[in-house]
DNA sequence: GTATTTGCAAATACTTTGCAAAACC
DNA sequence: GGTTTTGCAAAGTATTTGCAAATAC
């Protein structure tokens, strides 16, 4: 039980969510500063790095851990499931029901008690397959 | 097309996959090193990362990310999934048949090329589970 | 006024790398 | 003998943290 601070609205977390919102790309902290900084100068780095922890606690965030070494964040808080793309090397938004699909075998997993998950698919994206078909 | 270097077997690299073969706890690099070193004391720690690397590229192992920070290694290559426990925040190894449950949703990704995945599912395990009931 | 948050810099955590010597085939 | 691999130490990358000053409410 962490006794929970209460959150103030600063205009740097505001403006690491804003700029987080406007993505859909799923950028990692360092990217994320870069932007905001164009709008606020003086913003560091480690405040970004600790608001978006506030932030994904507040559950007003997501945070995606691929085969990275980097955390990437995500303001799309609609449960949704991701791709890696081999080809352009992004992260990128997948809307398949797959949790229609798993929660039937979840609840096969004998003695564990399942109830959540993380996907990452991995394939070639849209973008990708028109760029090499022609 | 990486020009693939010719693998030598050295005693290094064999007791390496040799001990990770011996567990089933997804061990980081720095775990790995502690086992190894207690028959190897003169090992050191960039030889275990090489290794494994050089393990990962090969195919003989399977490199785990989990939202950890921290690498976790598997030489159980048998496809599997895997849940975090909350309890003992352990990563444990599940044996549902995943991939026929969401091959036929993959095809519905409108657009997308899926071709693979991978899944961590989050619960109670079931040894925590009996621990916690009486 | 008081608790939270910030910027800065230093510290930490994990992993990778350069290099000369050793091991492998 | 030529190439791969090792141990060691240093460097690299991502993230976290201590602290005094600033800010929010």
């Amino acid at each position: 039980m962490n006794a929970k601070k209460i959150l103030r609205n600063t205009c740097q977390r505001q403006a690491i969510l804003d700029e987080l919102q406007k993505q859909t790309s799923h950028p990692t902290a360092q990217t994320i500063y870069n932007l905001v900084k164009e709008k606020m100068p003086y913003i560091s780095l480690g405040t970004v790095y600790r608001n978006l922890d506030i932030l994904s606690d507040a559950g007003q965030i997501i945070v995606l851990d691929i085969n990275d070494s980097k955390k990437r964040y995500d303001a799309n808080i609609h449960p949704h499931d991701h791709m890696f793309c081999y080809a352009c090397e992004q992260i990128i938004d997948i809307f398949i029901d797959s949790k229609s699909a798993l929660t039937p075998i979840m609840e096969k997993s004998k003695g564990h008690c399942l109830q959540d998950y993380t996907i990452m698919f991995r394939g070639i994206c849209e973008q990708c397959q028109k760029n090499t078909s022609h």
